[in-house]
DNA sequence: CCATCGACTTCAGCTAGCTGAAGTACATCC
DNA sequence: GGATGTACTTCAGCTAGCTGAAGTCGATGG
């Protein structure tokens, strides 16, 4: 068995320091799962089926509009958990999903959760730690939103590429990254090109290079 | 003693159903602050102090970027609680906060919500449910921003006010609006005088009267 | 009662970024 | 090898919403 379950569950920030009673509980419940490339996994509103984790894949959670303009909240890859909000609180999908590349899925149904946060002290800490982490991200998203111009968000993605590869590979195209950045793909070309003439990066059609951090950093007002 | 604390913490989201073990705690741990229209009460970054309750008054959390530039996340009112994330996850403050007008508020040191919510199970999952009520309120907010314009995100505003006592009062000025919806006050007086051609609303420079929910809601796309 | 000040409105430009269209590179399939 | 399709780039308009300035209303204070 070339993937180990129990191995990449144990690595989850949910499982840090984790005895090994809640992470049975989970690895018995857990339900496989694989999904196509542009394949919906499900839709906002409707009741959540559990913890989502990815094997392997790249899986965009998104937003969209009456006219069908859509808004890339988070694209996940391998071992990110999605949909985490909804099998704790037990609540509907706060948003759709859908996978970017083919993908290899895990499911954990929402019923475990609940129980495990009243029962285990530890875990309910680390979840509420994991919660905090998601909401200071989205304080960030917004801050990123309002306050900083597309050529400045480009940039900063540009810098999270680095750590974060659900950022790069296969569907992460550059229309997703426009749908992330609240821009279009065009808008990006002009940022990148512009970027490019500073010096800190270079690219072609399919690959970008940083060559400068310090000036990337500038660009992005870090 | 005009003022029961208790009474009021009790009430809030956290304490639903609460043993009065951890209530105790918090009362005796909790500390009296007060502050003048204007006057900031933290900066991001900063370690927290704690969790924040307001007894009178309103709170702007805010960002601000290299120019000046403010976008409000948040304003808050009477016997609302911010800054919870700081004071779970132990980090510093997301965000900076500054008082509207003139307010009472009550300080609860940071250390002791740990501890509950490793000790006791029901407070655990309490927090787990706010923390999550918060995240969807921020891919909401997200979701605003980047999909509807502003008229939408005004006419939405409005249905806000009604259940939400904290979007209006002293010092809720127009421009805290504006920088809350991130746009400026002169397209929010634009955005007014287009809903209120629909016959939706009708407003003079002090007051904005609903005349006709449904059509406001329609505008909201909602 | 008049002066001052802060909040709100209106308007005339301006601009960042969107839209649509056309063109290019690359991969896949027959 | 040619055909088809998909991503990416570039460019010429266009527009939502910003900026700055000027004016109005109402409250507060001397």
């Amino acid at each position: 068995m070339p993937f180990s379950l129990a191995d990449h569950l144990r690595q989850l920030a949910y499982f840090e320091g984790q005895n090994s009673a809640v992470l049975e509980r989970m690895i018995h419940s857990a339900v496989s799962h694989s999904a196509s490339a542009g394949e919906t996994l499900f839709l906002e509103g409707e009741q959540a089926a559990g913890l989502w984790m990815i094997q392997t894949g790249r899986v965009k959670i998104y937003k969209l509009n009456p006219q069908g303009q859509e808004h890339i909240l988070r694209i996940f890859g391998d071992y990110d958990t999605f949909n985490d909000i909804s099998a704790f609180d037990g609540g509907a999908n706060p948003a759709n999903a859908a996978a970017l590349s083919d993908t290899q899925l895990w499911v954990f149904p929402t019923h475990v959760f609940q129980e495990c946060i009243q029962r285990d002290g530890i875990f309910a800490l680390r979840v509420v730690q994991v919660l905090s982490g998601r909401v200071r991200g989205l304080i960030r998203q917004i801050e990123n939103l309002t306050l900083y111009s597309v050529t400045v968000r480009v940039a900063r993605l540009l810098l999270n590429q680095v750590d974060d590869p659900a950022l790069t590979g296969t569907g992460v195209t550059r229309a997703a990254l426009a749908a992330h950045l609240a821009t279009t793909p065009q808008t990006i070309s002009t940022a990148l090109r512009e970027i490019e003439l500073t010096g800190a990066i270079e690219f072609d059609r399919h690959q970008i290079r940083i060559l400068r951090e310090d000036l990337l950093r500038s660009i992005a007002m870090l």
